[in-house]
DNA sequence: TTTTAACCCATTATATCCCATGCTAGGGCA
DNA sequence: TGCCCTAGCATGGGATATAATGGGTTAAAA
């Protein structure tokens, strides 16, 4: 399975349309779906992206499990505040157009405080859409963290 | 296996109908009835909702526990498993008109304070409908929960 | 008969499809 | 080695389909 490397910064049409780069759509293909799962990202301002392939594998372990288990409770109840749940009524399926672009959902797009470009980081396995100022100040936040952590030469 | 996923609200009209958002009336396609099989939820002041497929699947999974086990008295009189059986007894059939929509029956209705709009919460297998206001306190909490528990360092 | 529920059609906003354009990077060729 | 040509990508915008909603009318029930 192909990675999510690297960052891109796209522009958002008025439309509110946005490019996913060409090499995370290339990472996605061959998924029976040409489009994201994309949520609210609960630690950051931002929007955290997924192959769709791996979120309906979750879902239908999630169900195959409870019934395996004849946990009809839990098929009929659900698990209450559960992790899983709240991440499913987060989460919203956005389909690609004929030209690999998405629309990003409104909420996330506040959330994100994306409104005329975006940026996109790779994060392996899934990637982050970002507003590109808020991307920037993290971004060095977080390699000045690691030049901290790690120093330069000496133990710091 | 299609999912119900994300989050949408829509308006009840004055004959009491919502339309069911479109996406989850697609996951539902094919189903041998249109329209869906509700209930009141037991843990929250909300509607849960199945496909009448799943559901079926379901009676038909405990029926054959049952058998498998010899348990004759399960089967001929019930009582061994209460909230499947009350569960079963609760539930309604709501078909869809021509153009989506369902009645959400009053009583249910009135459980999760539903007047004129309706907020349908994709979990996975399943789905909800809450009034629009305590569905965001309720996922509010939720996500705050999910913050405090999965703390606020590094980047996932 | 009176009331309620099911069916059908109309309307509007929005999202989707489709085609056009400019840009850029890489490859081929002189 | 340098230039040109082409393909792929990002972007713009008009046309069209679909979803959500409203309401009238008929069928069913009380």
């Amino acid at each position: 399975m192909t990675a999510f490397l690297s960052t891109y910064e796209n522009k958002v049409d008025r439309k509110k349309r946005v490019s996913v780069p060409a090499p995370f759509r290339a990472a996605l293909a061959g998924s029976s779906f040409a489009g994201l799962i994309v949520y609210r990202s609960f630690r950051q301002p931002a929007i955290d992206a997924f192959s769709r392939d791996v979120f309906y594998q979750l879902n239908s372990r999630h169900l195959s499990r409870s019934m395996e288990g004849d946990d009809f409770e839990q098929v009929l109840l659900g698990g209450g505040d559960s992790t899983f749940e709240t991440v499913m009524a987060m989460a919203h399926e956005v389909p690609f157009d004929g030209e690999g672009r998405i629309v990003i959902p409104p909420a996330l797009a506040d959330h994100a405080g994306i409104s005329d470009r975006a940026t996109f980081a790779g994060r392996g396995n899934r990637f982050e859409i970002w507003a590109p100022d808020t991307f920037r100040d993290h971004q060095d936040r977080a390699i000045e963290a690691m030049r901290r952590r790690f120093g330069n030469g000496g133990d710091g």
